[in-house]
DNA sequence: GTCTATACGTAGATAGAC
DNA sequence: GTCTATCTACGTATAGAC
C-alpha cells in the first residue's frame, strides 16, 4: 500500500508552527504595549505571555528592535489596507473623506499601541525598517491619490495643490485623534470633546475650500 | 569698628546656592531630554553635565520622578505666562488667536523637550504632580477666557459653546504642531508642510464660524 | 526549539565617610 | 554637600545542555 501523502510535509509543518508562534509573539507584544505604553515593551513579559522564557524569543526574532519593526510594518499594512478599502467603497466623495478621518480615530481607539508606534514616536531610538517605510510611503500615496481624485471630481479647488489639501486633512485628523487619545481614549469615535468634532471639521473644509460650482 | 552686615546671611547664601544648583540640574535635564527624547532622561548624564555624581542629585531632588514633575510645572508655567502675555497684548482678536496658534508651534520648536513632556505623553508612568495640574488647569482657564471674550466681542457665534470653539482651536493647533515636529522640527514656524498652514486654518474658522454680522 | 545559566550593561537609589 | 562604594532590580542578549 502506497504511503499517504501527508497534508503538510514536516518542513511545512515546521514553517507553520514557526509562523504561528511568531504571530503569537507579536500579539503578546501588542498586549504588553497596550498595557504599559508602547515604549515599555520588555521581552520577559512577552515570553511569559506566550509561555516561554525570554531567550527563546530569539528563535523567532533576532532582537527587540526586530519586534518593533515587525509591528510597525504590520500596523502600516493594516492601516493602509483599511484606507484602500475605504477608497474602493466610497471613491472620492465627501462621505469617503469623512470616513477616512473617522477611520484614523477608530484605528487609534482600537489599536492604541499601534497608533502610538506608527503615528506618535514614543519609542526612543526606534527607526522603522526599510520594509516599514515602504508601507508608510504606500499610505501617503493612497492619501494623495484620494485627494487628487477629489480635485479631478470637482470636489476640491484645482488651484490649491493636492499635497496642501492632504496636509490639512492629516493635520486635522491627527489633532482630533491625538487629543481624543490623550483625554478620552475610552470613548468611541463620534463622542467626546474631540471625537465628536469630525463632522464640524468636514463642514469647515467643505464650505471654504470647495470650488464655487460645487457649493 | 562694627562688623559689616553681609549682603546675604550664610543661610541665605546656602539657599541661593541650592536654588541655583536646582535650576542648573533642571536645565541639564532639559538638555538631555532634547538630545535623547523626553523618555530617555537618566540621572548619570544629568550629573555629568552639572559636574557632579549621580547620587549628589538626591540633595536637590528626591527622585527622578521629581525632576520630571518640576519640569512639567515649569513648562506649564512658562507656556501659561506666554499665553497671558499674548492675551494682554492682543485681547480677544483674530490676530491674537492666530498668534496663539503660532505660539503653540513656536513653543514646541524652541522647547521640544518641554513640548513632549507637556503635550505628548512619551514618558511611561509619568503623572503630573498636583502642582503641575494646577498650572495645566490655569492654562485651560486662560484659553477658555480668550474664547469667551471673543464670543462676547462678536467675533465668534454665541450659539456655539465656548468649549467647543476651544477644543477646535486646541485640536488644530496640536495637529499642525505635532506634524511639524514629527516631520520638520528644524524649520521655523510659518514654513514647511504644516507650519505654513496656520493662516489657512484661521481663515477656515473665521469664514465659517464667525457670526454673519462680523463678515 | 526550549531550556538554564549567565554575561553584561545600566538604571535608580541608599549608606556612610569626608 | 559631595563623594565612593554598593545595593537592588531589571533589561537585552548569548552559550551550551537537553
Amino acid at each position: 500500500m502506497q504511503q499517504a501523502r501527508p497534508i503538510l510535509t514536516p518542513e511545512e509543518r515546521r514553517q507553520r508552527n514557526h509562523d504561528e508562534m511568531s504571530a503569537a509573539i507579536l500579539q503578546a507584544a501588542r498586549d504588553v504595549m497596550r498595557t504599559n505604553g508602547a515604549a515599555d515593551l520588555n521581552l520577559q513579559e512577552i515570553a511569559r505571555r506566550v509561555g516561554m522564557r525570554a531567550p527563546s524569543l530569539y528563535t523567532y526574532f533576532p532582537s527587540k528592535a526586530a519586534i518593533y519593526e515587525a509591528l510597525f510594518e504590520m500596523g502600516m499594512r493594516m492601516y493602509g489596507d483599511q484606507m484602500e478599502a475605504l477608497h474602493a467603497q466610497y471613491g472620492a466623495t465627501w462621505a469617503g473623506i469623512e470616513q477616512a478621518m473617522e477611520n484614523y480615530l477608530n484605528f487609534a481607539i482600537e489599536n492604541p499601541e499601534l497608533y502610538q508606534l506608527l503615528f506618535e514616536r514614543p519609542v526612543p531610538g526606534f527607526v522603522p525598517s526599510p520594509e516599514g517605510m515602504l508601507q508608510a510611503n504606500r499610505l501617503i500615496d493612497i492619501a494623495r491619490n484620494i485627494v487628487r481624485e477629489a480635485i479631478e471630481a470637482g470636489m476640491l479647488r484645482a488651484d490649491i495643490p493636492a499635497d496642501k489639501y492632504m496636509n490639512i486633512f492629516i493635520a486635522i485628523s491627527h489633532g482630533l485623534t491625538a487629543q481624543h487619545m490623550a483625554n478620552e481614549p475610552h470613548l468611541p469615535a463620534g463622542s467626546g470633546r474631540f471625537g465628536s468634532l469630525i463632522p464640524d471639521m468636514i463642514a469647515l473644509i467643505r464650505q471654504v475650500w470647495s470650488p464655487p460650482q460645487a457649493e
